[in-house]
DNA sequence: GTGAAAGCGCTAACAG
DNA sequence: CTGTTAGCGCTTTCAC
């Protein structure tokens, strides 16, 4: 009770026995008397004894943390998914320590290094990599890794991504069902892959519903509200004004639902908004966000599990696991009135 | 270029010095001739080697690593507190480990057990914490710590909080000078030393306009949507019906405007509602919501520093740092007609 | 069943 | 200026 951070020899000698023996009840190794793990037990217990994991890591055991990269922990979409990484590294006994990027290769690298020194059970990586070479060093040194929505063609790496090719394609599906003829979409960043897939999601529906696809109708935010209202007004400055649009994420959603409303516009009444994500916000937003969901929570789940067998077992083949993703249906979305002399809405057939 | 993961020995090696020698370079201790230094850094760099901060830990160094104990990481609230905390730990060349507690005291003496298994160089608190005596024993095992919010009577600690007594006011007399009569608060927990605080604040403020408050208008939520929800339904069920509420978190804010539509009341038109804390969701819900500023950025830079001074310097004195909130007016908020016959809408008096 | 001892990678005197 | 050496707290053979 006097030790300020007692030791495993604390422990020993107030027990009388050896550290051997302490630590082998402490890892449930070896073989012990019922007697003497019981009162080792108890003196634990007295002293509130916590081993140190620094010292047991420097013998060749984990560290049992991981390291998350993201680009931004403020934004709804990462913090959900870190919190569900969170919660099964902890079912699986391991820490996160979080890394934002702000998709900034130098921080990248960086928070890359310290991981390493801070010698981490392995990394999950949920921001743009740039240079695939920081994580070929990961896989020449040997540490484990797993990616979240970044598909690095020439690596072969753990990754759980959702279709993004259907995610883009149900969005414009729905819009193109609905009467919809002139779709646009508001896209992320065309160099990342899961941005362009969204995109060819999108062009593919149009196509399947034979509205060919103009491409003023593609234009380019990012992963901001302030993003997606630039976007949207740059999309109603058009002669030819889309009667919906397909925002690649729910911030970029609410930017354009914004937009609209800056200039009088209704949504879903003159335009439609589909978003991606299904973060919080869609739900908070007005009207209710029709959008394309992630299964967040898988993800979390799934790229943990991956990581942990990684660190595990080691040598596992490495796997891509994709999730499908799901278009809820709110309110930012509205059926077109197709020809017909009808009042309100639709019908038709 | 072959080693896994080289170890000081291995530079030593290499360089033809003493693992003595290397230490020092990397650590900017001792004299080291500059050629010796260029040599040790070359090799360092073509071998990529990374000091294990683990082993250097184990010889009385710092983890460099801090926990962050907060209720829950998907919350915009927290998440961009853990953000602010983040960047100013990095700042500070310190990593954070964050544990989401859902206010679960088990959650709690977990995490702070594991946090304390892994010699973190200390801990900031943002969530709940029921039971003091945890809090005692890192006291006693010498471990920095420093809370968000939370006033511990019995116990000396870093402490920052924002003024909650101010923001309940503030709320409360804009409202009040708004010509609103009938306002009404839901709290979070009364539990809590700074919901408490706002309470008074806003019963402070009425009586400051000579508004006599009734119990019956300060309702419970928690901080969730679907609690401003309930709470403010039954505040709209009172016969005698609020024209203003304090929502003492910008989630219960949502849940009450939420609730007011799906009366089909609108806000700021048949009820005004003032938020707490100025999260993202302020700004996206519509209307945007008037609400009560924290500076969410200051109190992450100020944990921080506070904490990283205690680890740095020790034997500190504790301080308390209080920042003030400050009212945002947007449009969830609407002036009463006080008693001139202008168009809009009530009169009286 | 239990203990002695070596070693994990690094730092900190202390010598030279 | 550089090297020797003794730990830091724990795990792990290998004896007993």
């Amino acid at each position: 009770m006097q030790d300020v951070k007692p030791t495993i020899y604390d422990i020993a000698q107030a027990a009388g026995v050896s550290t051997a023996t302490v630590s082998k009840v402490l890892n449930n190794t070896g073989r012990i008397s019922e007697k003497t793990r019981r009162n080792i037990l108890r003196i634990i217990e007295e002293m509130d004894y916590q081993p140190s994991i620094v010292a047991s890591a420097l013998t060749g055991k984990k560290t049992h943390t991981i390291g998350l990269l993201l680009p931004d922990l403020a934004n709804p979409y990462f913090s959900e998914i870190a919190r569900n990484i969170e919660d099964r590294g902890h079912d699986h006994g391991f820490s996160v320590i979080i890394c934002s990027t702000d998709n900034k290769p130098e921080k990248v690298s960086h928070y890359i290094s310290i991981l390493r020194q801070k010698r981490v059970d392995g990394i999950i990586i949920a921001t743009g990599v740039r240079d695939e070479k920081v994580l070929k060093e990961l896989n020449r040194r040997d540490i484990p890794f797993a990616l979240i929505a970044r598909e690095l063609p020439m690596l072969a790496a753990h990754t759980v991504l959702v279709d993004d090719f259907m995610g883009g394609y149900l969005a414009a599906s729905h819009l193109a069902e609905w009467g919809h003829r002139k779709i646009a979409i508001i896209a992320e960043d065309l160099q990342l892959t899961s941005s362009k897939e969204r995109v060819r999601g999108w062009r593919s529906a149009l196509e399947e519903h034979g509205i060919t696809c103009d491409e003023k109708w593609v234009v380019i935010g990012d992963f901001t509200v302030e993003g997606g209202k630039r976007a949207m007004h740059r999309l109603l400055d058009l002669p030819d004004r889309p009667t919906a649009v397909f925002a690649c994420n729910d911030l970029l959603a609410i930017g354009s639902i914004q937009a609209a409303r800056e200039r009088g516009l209704s949504v879903p009444d003159d335009v439609s908004v589909v978003g991606f994500d299904n973060t919080i916000l869609a739900t908070i937003i007005d009207p209710p966000l029709t959008t394309v969901a992630q299964p967040i929570r898988e993800i979390g789940r799934q790229v943990m599990d991956l990581l942990v067998r990684e660190i595990e077992e080691r040598k596992q083949v490495k796997q891509r696991v994709v999730l499908l993703p799901e278009l809820i249906i709110r309110q930012s979305t509205k059926r077109l009135a197709p020809a017909s002399p009808t009042d309100g809405n639709d019908d038709r057939e």
